[in-house]
DNA sequence: CAGTGGTCTAGACCACATC
DNA sequence: ATGTGGTCTAGACCACTGT
Protein backbone atom coordinates (compact mmCIF):
# COMPACT_ATOMS: atom_id res chain seq x y z
CA UNK A 1 0.00 0.00 0.00
CA UNK A 2 0.69 3.50 -1.03
CA UNK A 3 1.52 6.16 2.13
CA UNK A 4 -1.84 7.70 2.98
CA UNK A 5 -2.77 10.92 3.10
CA UNK A 6 -5.67 12.16 5.35
CA UNK A 7 -8.33 14.21 3.25
CA UNK A 8 -8.28 18.09 3.76
CA UNK A 9 -11.25 17.85 5.44
CA UNK A 10 -10.45 16.19 8.50
CA UNK A 11 -9.47 17.35 11.62
CA UNK A 12 -5.76 16.80 12.13
CA UNK A 13 -6.19 17.17 15.35
CA UNK A 14 -8.35 14.43 16.05
CA UNK A 15 -5.86 11.47 17.56
CA UNK A 16 -4.21 9.14 14.89
CA UNK A 17 -6.12 6.44 15.25
CA UNK A 18 -9.33 8.29 14.89
CA UNK A 19 -8.51 9.72 11.26
CA UNK A 20 -7.00 5.81 10.83
CA UNK A 21 -10.06 4.36 11.88
CA UNK A 22 -12.61 6.79 9.86
CA UNK A 23 -9.97 6.43 6.51
CA UNK A 24 -11.09 2.95 6.89
CA UNK A 25 -14.34 3.06 7.01
CA UNK A 26 -14.48 5.93 4.05
CA UNK A 27 -12.21 3.21 2.09
CA UNK A 28 -15.24 0.18 2.76
CA UNK A 29 -18.03 2.86 1.94
CA UNK A 30 -16.05 3.38 -1.38
CA UNK A 31 -15.77 -0.12 -2.24
CA UNK A 32 -12.13 0.16 -2.57
CA UNK A 33 -12.27 -3.08 0.55
CA UNK A 34 -15.19 -5.24 -0.02
CA UNK A 35 -17.62 -7.34 2.35
CA UNK A 36 -15.66 -10.73 2.63
CA UNK A 37 -12.20 -9.90 1.83
CA UNK A 38 -9.14 -9.10 3.52
CA UNK A 39 -7.26 -5.68 4.17
CA UNK A 40 -3.89 -5.45 3.93
CA UNK A 41 -2.12 -6.62 6.87
CA UNK A 42 -1.33 -5.18 10.11
CA UNK A 43 2.14 -4.04 8.86
CA UNK A 44 0.92 -3.00 5.93
CA UNK A 45 -1.42 -0.54 7.48
CA UNK A 46 1.62 0.30 9.61
CA UNK A 47 3.78 1.62 7.16
CA UNK A 48 1.23 3.37 5.03
CA UNK A 49 -0.45 5.08 7.45
CA UNK A 50 3.26 6.10 9.45
CA UNK A 51 2.11 4.89 12.52
CA UNK A 52 3.32 1.95 14.95
CA UNK A 53 1.85 -1.56 15.26
CA UNK A 54 0.11 0.16 18.59
CA UNK A 55 -1.79 2.68 16.97
CA UNK A 56 -3.13 0.80 13.82
CA UNK A 57 -4.30 -1.87 16.51
CA UNK A 58 -6.60 0.52 18.70
CA UNK A 59 -7.91 1.52 14.89
CA UNK A 60 -8.75 -1.35 13.90
CA UNK A 61 -9.94 -2.12 17.67
CA UNK A 62 -12.91 0.51 17.15
CA UNK A 63 -13.89 -0.57 14.38
CA UNK A 64 -14.37 -4.70 15.62
CA UNK A 65 -16.11 -3.23 18.53
CA UNK A 66 -18.57 -1.71 15.86
CA UNK A 67 -18.67 -4.79 13.90
CA UNK A 68 -17.53 -3.39 10.82
CA UNK A 69 -13.95 -5.85 10.92
CA UNK A 70 -13.50 -9.06 12.11
CA UNK A 71 -10.02 -10.53 13.08
CA UNK A 72 -9.30 -13.93 12.39
CA UNK A 73 -5.10 -15.24 14.27
CA UNK A 74 -3.24 -16.12 11.43
CA UNK A 75 -5.86 -15.53 8.51
CA UNK A 76 -6.63 -11.50 8.40
CA UNK A 77 -8.60 -8.88 9.02
CA UNK A 78 -11.63 -9.05 7.22
CA UNK A 79 -14.45 -6.44 6.34
CA UNK A 80 -17.80 -8.22 7.67
CA UNK A 81 -20.84 -8.64 5.51
CA UNK A 82 -23.50 -7.09 8.08
CA UNK A 83 -26.48 -10.54 7.48
CA UNK A 84 -29.24 -8.84 9.52
CA UNK A 85 -31.56 -9.04 7.09
CA UNK A 86 -33.35 -11.92 9.25
CA UNK A 87 -32.90 -9.68 12.18
CA UNK A 88 -36.52 -9.34 12.70
CA UNK A 89 -35.81 -12.84 14.64
CA UNK A 90 -34.79 -11.31 17.45
CA UNK A 91 -38.15 -9.58 18.03
CA UNK A 92 -40.45 -12.73 16.36
CA UNK A 93 -40.03 -16.32 17.66
CA UNK A 94 -41.08 -18.25 14.87
CA UNK A 95 -41.80 -22.00 14.01
CA UNK A 96 -42.75 -24.10 11.35
CA UNK A 97 -45.71 -27.06 12.09
CA UNK A 98 -42.57 -29.20 13.11
CA UNK A 99 -41.56 -27.31 16.24
CA UNK A 100 -38.72 -26.29 14.27
CA UNK A 101 -37.25 -22.73 14.02
CA UNK A 102 -37.24 -21.44 10.46
CA UNK A 103 -36.64 -18.34 8.15
CA UNK A 104 -39.84 -17.46 6.06
CA UNK A 105 -39.76 -16.82 3.07
CA UNK A 106 -40.74 -13.98 1.05
CA UNK A 107 -43.49 -12.97 -1.34
CA UNK A 108 -43.34 -9.30 -2.94
CA UNK A 109 -46.97 -8.21 -3.53
CA UNK A 110 -46.85 -5.34 -5.05
CA UNK A 111 -44.65 -2.30 -6.56
CA UNK A 112 -45.67 1.47 -7.30
CA UNK A 113 -43.18 3.90 -8.16
CA UNK A 114 -44.37 7.40 -5.74
CA UNK A 115 -43.57 10.39 -4.58
CA UNK A 116 -43.21 9.68 -1.15
CA UNK A 117 -44.74 11.22 1.84
CA UNK A 118 -42.89 14.14 3.67
CA UNK A 119 -41.31 11.96 6.53
CA UNK A 120 -40.50 9.48 4.60
CA UNK A 121 -38.43 11.64 2.03
CA UNK A 122 -36.98 13.29 5.00
CA UNK A 123 -36.12 10.06 6.68
CA UNK A 124 -34.29 9.08 3.10
CA UNK A 125 -32.67 12.04 2.99
CA UNK A 126 -34.26 12.08 -1.03
CA UNK A 127 -34.78 15.83 -2.81
CA UNK A 128 -38.35 16.62 -3.01
CA UNK A 129 -38.46 16.32 -6.51
CA UNK A 130 -37.55 12.21 -6.50
CA UNK A 131 -39.78 9.29 -6.61
CA UNK A 132 -39.81 6.50 -4.45
CA UNK A 133 -40.40 2.31 -4.89
CA UNK A 134 -42.77 1.21 -2.70
CA UNK A 135 -42.83 -2.67 -2.11
CA UNK A 136 -45.55 -4.41 -0.42
CA UNK A 137 -44.33 -8.09 0.61
CA UNK A 138 -45.38 -10.60 3.16
CA UNK A 139 -43.37 -13.23 5.02
CA UNK A 140 -44.48 -16.82 5.38
CA UNK A 141 -43.99 -20.03 7.32
CA UNK A 142 -44.94 -23.28 5.48
CA UNK A 143 -46.90 -20.84 3.08
CA UNK A 144 -48.89 -18.86 6.21
CA UNK A 145 -48.46 -15.03 5.91
CA UNK A 146 -46.81 -14.20 9.60
CA UNK A 147 -45.39 -10.87 8.64
CA UNK A 148 -46.55 -7.74 6.39
CA UNK A 149 -44.01 -5.43 4.97
CA UNK A 150 -44.03 -1.74 3.44
CA UNK A 151 -40.55 -1.24 1.90
CA UNK A 152 -39.94 2.30 0.45
CA UNK A 153 -36.49 2.86 -1.69
CA UNK A 154 -35.43 6.05 -3.01
CA UNK A 155 -35.42 5.62 -7.23
CA UNK A 156 -32.45 6.63 -8.26
CA UNK A 157 -30.59 4.41 -5.95
CA UNK A 158 -33.12 1.15 -7.32
CA UNK A 159 -33.69 1.83 -10.55
CA UNK A 160 -33.21 -1.73 -11.58
CA UNK A 161 -35.77 -2.91 -9.08
CA UNK A 162 -38.26 -0.81 -11.07
CA UNK A 163 -38.59 -3.44 -14.08
CA UNK A 164 -37.33 -6.64 -12.21
CA UNK A 165 -39.92 -9.61 -12.11
CA UNK A 166 -42.22 -9.64 -8.88
CA UNK A 167 -41.10 -13.45 -8.97
CA UNK A 168 -37.31 -12.57 -9.11
CA UNK A 169 -37.16 -10.47 -5.91
CA UNK A 170 -36.29 -13.64 -3.95
CA UNK A 171 -36.66 -14.23 0.16
CA UNK A 172 -33.94 -11.57 0.85
CA UNK A 173 -33.79 -8.18 0.10
CA UNK A 174 -30.91 -7.13 1.18
CA UNK A 175 -28.63 -9.66 -0.74
CA UNK A 176 -30.65 -8.88 -3.93
CA UNK A 177 -29.65 -5.03 -3.42
CA UNK A 178 -25.84 -5.55 -3.37
CA UNK A 179 -26.22 -7.77 -6.33
CA UNK A 180 -28.88 -5.81 -9.04
CA UNK A 181 -27.96 -1.84 -7.26
CA UNK A 182 -24.55 -2.20 -5.52
CA UNK A 183 -26.14 -0.89 -2.42
CA UNK A 184 -25.38 -2.12 0.77
CA UNK A 185 -26.78 -2.03 4.39
CA UNK A 186 -24.30 -2.18 6.90
CA UNK A 187 -26.48 -0.80 9.93
CA UNK A 188 -30.11 -0.09 10.97
CA UNK A 189 -31.90 1.73 13.32
CA UNK A 190 -35.51 0.42 14.32
CA UNK A 191 -38.50 0.96 16.66
CA UNK A 192 -41.04 -1.48 18.05
CA UNK A 193 -44.39 -0.04 19.00
CA UNK A 194 -47.84 -2.04 19.76
CA UNK A 195 -50.27 -1.19 17.42
CA UNK A 196 -54.24 -2.54 16.57
CA UNK A 197 -54.58 -5.10 13.94
CA UNK A 198 -55.84 -3.33 10.85
CA UNK A 199 -58.52 -4.79 8.60
CA UNK A 200 -55.75 -5.40 6.20
CA UNK A 201 -53.70 -6.89 9.16
CA UNK A 202 -56.28 -8.70 10.01
CA UNK A 203 -57.09 -10.29 6.61
CA UNK A 204 -53.24 -10.86 5.70
CA UNK A 205 -52.21 -12.44 9.20
CA UNK A 206 -55.32 -14.58 9.98
CA UNK A 207 -55.64 -12.58 13.60
CA UNK A 208 -58.90 -10.70 14.59
CA UNK A 209 -59.18 -6.90 14.15
CA UNK A 210 -58.12 -4.77 17.10
CA UNK A 211 -55.67 -7.42 18.32
CA UNK A 212 -52.22 -6.57 19.04
CA UNK A 213 -49.59 -6.22 16.29
CA UNK A 214 -45.83 -5.25 16.97
CA UNK A 215 -44.80 -2.77 14.64
CA UNK A 216 -41.14 -2.66 13.61
CA UNK A 217 -40.11 0.29 11.74
CA UNK A 218 -36.54 0.23 10.35
CA UNK A 219 -34.67 3.26 8.48
CA UNK A 220 -31.24 0.58 7.31
CA UNK A 221 -27.86 2.63 5.73
CA UNK A 222 -25.01 1.83 4.36
CA UNK A 223 -21.39 1.82 5.32
CA UNK A 224 -21.14 5.67 5.35
CA UNK A 225 -24.47 5.82 7.41
CA UNK A 226 -26.45 7.21 4.53
CA UNK A 227 -29.82 5.83 5.00
CA UNK A 228 -31.12 3.74 1.63
CA UNK A 229 -34.40 1.52 2.93
CA UNK A 230 -37.45 2.66 4.70
CA UNK A 231 -39.33 -0.28 6.17
CA UNK A 232 -42.19 -0.65 8.39
CA UNK A 233 -43.07 -4.73 9.54
CA UNK A 234 -45.88 -5.99 11.41
CA UNK A 235 -46.66 -8.89 13.09
CA UNK A 236 -48.81 -10.89 15.55
CA UNK A 237 -47.76 -10.12 19.10
CA UNK A 238 -48.45 -13.46 20.20
CA UNK A 239 -45.54 -14.69 19.06
CA UNK A 240 -43.25 -11.00 20.50
CA UNK A 241 -40.32 -12.11 22.51
CA UNK A 242 -36.99 -9.54 23.00
CA UNK A 243 -34.18 -9.87 24.67
CA UNK A 244 -32.35 -7.15 26.28
CA UNK A 245 -28.71 -6.69 28.42
CA UNK A 246 -28.50 -3.67 30.15
CA UNK A 247 -25.24 -2.59 32.38
CA UNK B 1 -0.67 -1.42 46.40
CA UNK B 2 0.59 -4.68 46.96
CA UNK B 3 1.75 -7.09 44.61
CA UNK B 4 -1.26 -8.96 43.19
CA UNK B 5 -1.20 -13.47 43.28
CA UNK B 6 -4.25 -14.30 41.46
CA UNK B 7 -6.91 -16.71 42.80
CA UNK B 8 -5.51 -20.33 42.30
CA UNK B 9 -8.80 -21.10 40.61
CA UNK B 10 -7.40 -18.66 37.62
CA UNK B 11 -6.72 -20.04 34.53
CA UNK B 12 -3.42 -18.77 33.91
CA UNK B 13 -3.03 -19.57 30.71
CA UNK B 14 -5.32 -16.85 30.00
CA UNK B 15 -4.25 -13.32 28.76
CA UNK B 16 -2.57 -11.08 31.61
CA UNK B 17 -5.27 -8.84 30.92
CA UNK B 18 -8.14 -10.70 31.21
CA UNK B 19 -6.35 -12.24 34.21
CA UNK B 20 -6.72 -8.32 35.66
CA UNK B 21 -9.51 -7.80 34.23
CA UNK B 22 -11.59 -10.57 36.17
CA UNK B 23 -9.48 -9.60 39.61
CA UNK B 24 -10.60 -5.70 39.35
CA UNK B 25 -14.32 -6.96 38.97
CA UNK B 26 -13.65 -8.97 41.64
CA UNK B 27 -12.64 -6.63 43.97
CA UNK B 28 -15.41 -4.01 43.21
CA UNK B 29 -18.02 -7.00 43.49
CA UNK B 30 -16.38 -7.74 47.01
CA UNK B 31 -16.56 -3.84 48.46
CA UNK B 32 -12.98 -3.19 48.33
CA UNK B 33 -13.43 -0.74 45.15
CA UNK B 34 -16.96 1.20 45.77
CA UNK B 35 -18.83 2.78 43.27
CA UNK B 36 -17.65 6.81 42.26
CA UNK B 37 -14.74 6.14 44.16
CA UNK B 38 -11.23 6.04 42.21
CA UNK B 39 -9.13 3.01 42.01
CA UNK B 40 -5.14 2.96 42.23
CA UNK B 41 -3.62 4.94 39.35
CA UNK B 42 -2.31 3.66 36.45
CA UNK B 43 0.92 3.78 37.50
CA UNK B 44 0.17 1.86 40.54
CA UNK B 45 -1.60 -0.50 39.26
CA UNK B 46 1.45 -1.54 37.10
CA UNK B 47 3.22 -2.22 39.80
CA UNK B 48 0.71 -4.35 41.70
CA UNK B 49 -0.04 -6.41 38.75
CA UNK B 50 4.13 -6.30 37.59
CA UNK B 51 2.43 -5.49 33.99
CA UNK B 52 3.09 -2.60 31.76
CA UNK B 53 1.34 0.26 30.98
CA UNK B 54 0.08 -1.57 27.65
CA UNK B 55 -0.97 -4.22 29.18
CA UNK B 56 -3.08 -2.63 32.03
CA UNK B 57 -4.86 -0.37 29.76
CA UNK B 58 -5.98 -2.93 27.61
CA UNK B 59 -7.72 -4.45 31.23
CA UNK B 60 -9.24 -1.02 31.89
CA UNK B 61 -10.01 -0.74 28.43
CA UNK B 62 -12.57 -3.85 28.07
CA UNK B 63 -14.34 -2.50 31.86
CA UNK B 64 -14.61 0.82 30.61
CA UNK B 65 -16.62 -0.25 27.41
CA UNK B 66 -18.48 -3.06 29.60
CA UNK B 67 -19.37 0.27 31.89
CA UNK B 68 -17.97 -0.88 35.10
CA UNK B 69 -15.28 1.82 35.24
CA UNK B 70 -15.37 5.27 33.85
CA UNK B 71 -12.04 7.40 33.25
CA UNK B 72 -11.54 11.13 33.36
CA UNK B 73 -8.58 12.48 32.38
CA UNK B 74 -6.39 14.46 34.90
CA UNK B 75 -8.91 12.71 37.65
CA UNK B 76 -8.40 9.48 37.81
CA UNK B 77 -10.43 6.04 36.76
CA UNK B 78 -13.69 5.31 38.92
CA UNK B 79 -16.18 2.61 39.60
CA UNK B 80 -19.07 3.63 37.60
CA UNK B 81 -22.65 3.37 39.83
CA UNK B 82 -25.29 1.85 37.75
CA UNK B 83 -28.48 3.72 37.48
CA UNK B 84 -30.83 1.90 35.66
CA UNK B 85 -33.42 1.66 38.48
CA UNK B 86 -35.49 4.04 35.82
CA UNK B 87 -34.45 1.88 33.13
CA UNK B 88 -38.06 0.81 32.18
CA UNK B 89 -37.63 4.75 30.50
CA UNK B 90 -36.19 3.08 27.84
CA UNK B 91 -39.88 1.01 26.95
CA UNK B 92 -42.54 3.45 28.11
CA UNK B 93 -42.63 7.26 27.42
CA UNK B 94 -44.86 8.84 30.30
CA UNK B 95 -45.54 12.78 30.57
CA UNK B 96 -47.49 13.90 33.40
CA UNK B 97 -50.42 15.71 32.85
CA UNK B 98 -48.93 19.13 31.63
CA UNK B 99 -47.01 17.41 29.27
CA UNK B 100 -43.18 17.09 30.30
CA UNK B 101 -41.53 13.44 30.75
CA UNK B 102 -41.23 12.86 34.64
CA UNK B 103 -40.10 10.03 36.51
CA UNK B 104 -42.60 7.92 38.30
CA UNK B 105 -42.83 7.86 42.06
CA UNK B 106 -43.41 3.96 43.72
CA UNK B 107 -45.71 2.82 46.08
CA UNK B 108 -45.48 -0.84 47.84
CA UNK B 109 -48.81 -2.51 48.43
CA UNK B 110 -47.64 -5.82 49.91
CA UNK B 111 -45.01 -8.04 51.31
CA UNK B 112 -44.95 -11.79 51.47
CA UNK B 113 -42.35 -14.02 52.58
CA UNK B 114 -42.98 -17.25 50.49
CA UNK B 115 -41.51 -20.20 49.01
CA UNK B 116 -40.63 -19.40 45.37
CA UNK B 117 -41.86 -21.34 42.20
CA UNK B 118 -38.94 -23.46 41.04
CA UNK B 119 -38.35 -20.93 38.33
CA UNK B 120 -37.64 -18.07 40.16
CA UNK B 121 -35.72 -20.32 42.53
CA UNK B 122 -33.53 -21.35 39.89
CA UNK B 123 -33.29 -17.73 38.01
CA UNK B 124 -31.80 -16.28 42.04
CA UNK B 125 -29.79 -19.65 42.35
CA UNK B 126 -31.25 -20.12 45.65
CA UNK B 127 -31.27 -23.27 47.41
CA UNK B 128 -34.28 -25.32 47.73
CA UNK B 129 -34.94 -24.48 51.39
CA UNK B 130 -34.85 -20.93 51.40
CA UNK B 131 -37.44 -18.73 51.11
CA UNK B 132 -38.38 -15.38 49.00
CA UNK B 133 -39.57 -11.19 49.89
CA UNK B 134 -42.33 -11.02 47.54
CA UNK B 135 -43.26 -7.00 46.97
CA UNK B 136 -46.04 -6.07 44.98
CA UNK B 137 -45.80 -2.61 43.96
CA UNK B 138 -47.29 0.45 41.28
CA UNK B 139 -45.47 2.91 39.94
CA UNK B 140 -47.56 6.34 39.95
CA UNK B 141 -47.48 9.48 37.59
CA UNK B 142 -49.78 12.50 38.72
CA UNK B 143 -50.83 9.31 41.63
CA UNK B 144 -52.24 7.62 39.09
CA UNK B 145 -51.14 4.25 38.24
CA UNK B 146 -49.12 3.75 35.22
CA UNK B 147 -47.32 -0.04 35.90
CA UNK B 148 -47.86 -2.89 38.41
CA UNK B 149 -44.45 -4.47 39.72
CA UNK B 150 -43.98 -7.94 41.44
CA UNK B 151 -40.70 -8.16 42.77
CA UNK B 152 -39.18 -11.54 44.19
CA UNK B 153 -35.82 -11.48 46.39
CA UNK B 154 -33.73 -14.16 48.49
CA UNK B 155 -34.28 -13.54 51.74
CA UNK B 156 -31.02 -14.47 52.99
CA UNK B 157 -29.68 -11.08 51.15
CA UNK B 158 -32.53 -9.07 51.94
CA UNK B 159 -33.30 -9.57 55.60
CA UNK B 160 -33.78 -5.80 56.60
CA UNK B 161 -36.28 -5.65 53.93
CA UNK B 162 -38.69 -8.27 55.84
CA UNK B 163 -39.23 -5.65 58.78
CA UNK B 164 -39.13 -2.23 57.00
CA UNK B 165 -42.02 -0.45 57.35
CA UNK B 166 -43.87 -0.37 53.44
CA UNK B 167 -44.07 3.27 53.42
CA UNK B 168 -40.58 3.42 54.33
CA UNK B 169 -39.46 1.62 51.05
CA UNK B 170 -39.71 5.07 48.63
CA UNK B 171 -39.18 5.72 45.09
CA UNK B 172 -36.11 3.74 44.09
CA UNK B 173 -35.61 0.63 45.06
CA UNK B 174 -31.87 -0.20 44.04
CA UNK B 175 -30.51 2.47 45.90
CA UNK B 176 -32.49 1.10 48.83
CA UNK B 177 -30.71 -2.11 48.46
CA UNK B 178 -27.62 -0.80 48.63
CA UNK B 179 -28.37 1.60 52.10
CA UNK B 180 -30.29 -1.09 53.75
CA UNK B 181 -28.58 -4.98 52.09
CA UNK B 182 -25.69 -3.45 50.99
CA UNK B 183 -26.40 -5.46 47.57
CA UNK B 184 -25.45 -3.28 44.29
CA UNK B 185 -27.22 -3.87 41.35
CA UNK B 186 -24.47 -4.05 38.26
CA UNK B 187 -26.28 -5.78 35.18
CA UNK B 188 -29.61 -6.66 34.33
CA UNK B 189 -31.62 -8.85 31.72
CA UNK B 190 -34.56 -7.78 30.53
CA UNK B 191 -37.28 -9.74 28.50
CA UNK B 192 -40.17 -8.19 26.36
CA UNK B 193 -43.62 -9.74 25.84
CA UNK B 194 -47.01 -8.35 24.49
CA UNK B 195 -49.83 -9.90 27.14
CA UNK B 196 -53.45 -9.35 27.64
CA UNK B 197 -54.73 -7.23 30.36
CA UNK B 198 -55.95 -9.54 33.42
CA UNK B 199 -58.74 -7.93 35.71
CA UNK B 200 -56.23 -7.04 38.02
CA UNK B 201 -54.79 -5.23 35.04
CA UNK B 202 -57.41 -3.48 34.17
CA UNK B 203 -58.32 -2.86 37.55
CA UNK B 204 -54.84 -0.94 38.88
CA UNK B 205 -54.10 0.31 35.43
CA UNK B 206 -57.65 1.54 34.46
CA UNK B 207 -57.46 -0.58 31.21
CA UNK B 208 -59.75 -2.44 29.41
CA UNK B 209 -59.70 -6.36 30.53
CA UNK B 210 -58.31 -8.34 27.57
CA UNK B 211 -56.32 -5.04 25.95
CA UNK B 212 -52.54 -5.08 24.99
CA UNK B 213 -50.17 -5.33 28.28
CA UNK B 214 -46.50 -5.08 27.47
CA UNK B 215 -44.45 -7.09 30.69
CA UNK B 216 -40.91 -6.40 31.28
CA UNK B 217 -39.26 -9.04 32.95
CA UNK B 218 -36.04 -8.34 34.42
CA UNK B 219 -33.17 -10.36 36.36
CA UNK B 220 -30.96 -8.17 38.17
CA UNK B 221 -27.10 -9.20 39.29
CA UNK B 222 -24.62 -7.83 40.80
CA UNK B 223 -20.95 -7.34 39.91
CA UNK B 224 -20.38 -10.72 40.35
CA UNK B 225 -23.28 -11.72 38.13
CA UNK B 226 -25.16 -13.19 40.63
CA UNK B 227 -28.30 -13.22 40.33
CA UNK B 228 -30.59 -10.98 43.80
CA UNK B 229 -33.76 -9.91 42.07
CA UNK B 230 -36.20 -11.14 39.99
CA UNK B 231 -38.84 -8.40 38.34
CA UNK B 232 -42.15 -8.47 36.23
CA UNK B 233 -43.33 -5.04 35.07
CA UNK B 234 -46.22 -4.29 33.29
CA UNK B 235 -47.93 -1.43 31.81
CA UNK B 236 -50.10 -0.41 28.96
CA UNK B 237 -48.64 -1.27 25.69
CA UNK B 238 -49.95 2.26 24.61
CA UNK B 239 -47.32 4.20 25.73
CA UNK B 240 -45.02 1.73 24.54
CA UNK B 241 -41.91 2.53 22.08
CA UNK B 242 -38.55 1.08 22.07
CA UNK B 243 -35.72 1.90 20.07
CA UNK B 244 -32.75 0.02 19.10
CA UNK B 245 -30.00 0.07 16.84
CA UNK B 246 -28.24 -2.53 15.24
CA UNK B 247 -24.76 -2.94 13.14
C1' DC C 1 3.40 22.75 40.30
C1' DA C 2 2.63 17.57 40.68
C1' DG C 3 -0.37 13.89 39.46
C1' DT C 4 -3.63 11.82 36.46
C1' DG C 5 -5.16 9.60 32.25
C1' DG C 6 -4.49 9.94 26.69
C1' DT C 7 -1.66 8.98 22.94
C1' DC C 8 2.13 6.80 20.69
C1' DT C 9 6.53 4.29 19.72
C1' DA C 10 9.49 0.39 18.05
C1' DG C 11 10.19 -3.27 18.83
C1' DA C 12 9.62 -8.62 20.91
C1' DC C 13 7.73 -13.31 21.18
C1' DC C 14 3.67 -16.39 20.73
C1' DA C 15 -0.33 -19.03 18.55
C1' DC C 16 -2.60 -20.12 14.58
C1' DA C 17 -3.44 -20.87 9.38
C1' DT C 18 -1.69 -22.13 5.15
C1' DC C 19 1.35 -24.10 1.95
C1' DA D 1 8.56 -22.40 6.53
C1' DT D 2 6.11 -18.27 6.06
C1' DG D 3 2.75 -14.95 7.12
C1' DT D 4 -1.03 -13.59 9.89
C1' DG D 5 -3.07 -11.57 14.07
C1' DG D 6 -2.56 -11.88 19.64
C1' DT D 7 -0.08 -10.48 23.49
C1' DC D 8 3.24 -7.73 25.89
C1' DT D 9 7.12 -4.55 27.03
C1' DA D 10 9.35 -0.22 28.78
C1' DG D 11 9.43 3.52 28.04
C1' DA D 12 8.09 8.70 25.88
C1' DC D 13 5.49 13.04 25.56
C1' DC D 14 0.93 15.45 25.76
C1' DA D 15 -3.49 17.29 27.87
C1' DC D 16 -6.09 17.95 31.65
C1' DT D 17 -7.09 18.57 36.84
C1' DG D 18 -6.13 20.18 41.06
C1' DT D 19 -3.15 22.74 44.55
Amino acid sequence: MDIVTFPTNADLRLPRYQLIRDDIVRRIADGQWAPEQAIPTEADLCQAYEVSIGTLRKAIDLLVADGVLTRTQGKGTFVRRPRFDSSLFRFFRFKSADGKSVQPTGKVLGRTVLKPSEAIRAALQMKSSEKCIRLSRVRLIDSEPVLREEIWLARHRFEALTTLPLDEFGDLMYPLYERTCRQIVASATETLTVEQATEEDAAALRVDLGSAVIQVQRIAADFAGTPIEWRTTRGAAAGFQYQVDIR
